[in-house]
DNA sequence: TAGTTTTGATTACATCTGTAATCCTTCTGT
DNA sequence: ACAGAAGGATTACAGATGTAATCAAAACTA
C-alpha cells in the first residue's frame, strides 16, 4: 500500500546534494563536493548539508572505510510529487489543467514535443473520466 | 519592453495576503483578516504580513481614511512564470516537456480538459520550432 | 613518532519566517 | 472631554536556513 510516511522537509541548498544523490550513488563527500563545484560553496558548506539530510532521514551512509559513503533514502520521485501538487495548489488554486495550459502556452516546447504529448493525451483519454 | 524588475521575495505566509489582493482590491487589513479566516491566524500575524510586504515593496496603500486601503504593487503573472520556472528548472532539470507529461499521466484531468489541451497543442503547432 | 592533513561531528552566527505582543495615535461612545 | 477601542508601526522571539568555523579522531608524512 502506498505509504505517504512523512517526507523530510528538504531545503533548497539541501536539495542540490540529495539532486547529486539521486544522479549517482553511493558517494563520498568529497565526490559530492566536487559535483557541486558550481556552486561555488565552501566545503564545509556542503558537509553541513550533508550532516542536516542524515539527521533529518533524507540520507544515510555505509561506514566501509573513514570516508563514509552517502545514500538518499528518499525518493525524488516522492518530492516530485508533493512538490508538484502543493506547485498546482499555490499558483493555480488546485486546476491541473490551467497550469498545463500555461506551460503548453509558454512557447518552450518544439514541434515533436508537442506532437509526443497529443500522442500522450490520446492515451490517458482511455482512462479519464 | 517586458522589463524584468526584480520581484520581491515573497514567503508563503506572505504570499496568502498577496492572494487576496490579488483576487479583489483595493482591501482594508480588516477585509483581508476576514478573508484569511480560514487560517486561524491572529489578526496581528496578518497585519505583521501586510507591514513586511508594503516594506518590500509587493503591495502599497491609499491613506483616504484612517483605515488604509491595500493594493499589490506585483502581478501574480509575474510570479506564475517566475515560480513556473524555477519549478521546472528544480524538478525537470528544466525540461519543460517531462514536466507536462508528469501533470498529463496524473490522472487528474477529464476527458474533456485533455481534448481542451489537444486543441491548445494544435494551435501552438504553428508557432512552434 | 610527532606534526599535519583529512574527514566527520558539533557549534556559530546572521537573516528569514511564522507568529505575535507592545506601543502610539486617532476615533468613538458616554 | 476622557476612557477605551481600533488601526498602523515597531519590537520580540523561536525555529529554519545559508554559510561557515572549530573540534576531535584517524591517517598520512617527514
Amino acid at each position: 500500500m502506498k505509504r505517504t510516511k512523512e517526507l523530510p522537509k528538504i531545503s533548497e541548498a539541501e536539495w542540490e546534494v540529495m539532486d547529486c544523490l539521486w544522479s549517482e550513488s553511493p558517494m563520498t563527500s568529497q565526490q559530492i563536493i566536487e559535483k557541486l563545484e558550481f556552486k561555488d560553496w565552501n566545503p564545509k558548506t556542503v558537509k553541513t548539508m550533508i550532516f542536516r539530510l542524515e539527521k533529518k532521514g533524507a540520507l544515510s551512509h555505509d561506514t566501509e572505510k573513514r570516508e563514509y559513503l552517502y545514500y538518499p533514502l528518499v525518493k525524488k520521485e516522492s518530492y516530485i510529487k508533493q512538490e508538484g501538487n502543493s506547485f498546482v495548489k499555490k499558483l493555480f488554486n488546485g486546476a491541473t489543467a490551467p497550469m498545463v495550459a500555461h506551460f503548453i502556452k509558454d512557447q518552450k516546447l518544439t514541434k515533436e514535443e508537442l506532437q509526443d504529448l497529443k500522442k500522450l493525451i490520446d492515451q490517458m483519454e482511455g482512462s479519464a473520466k
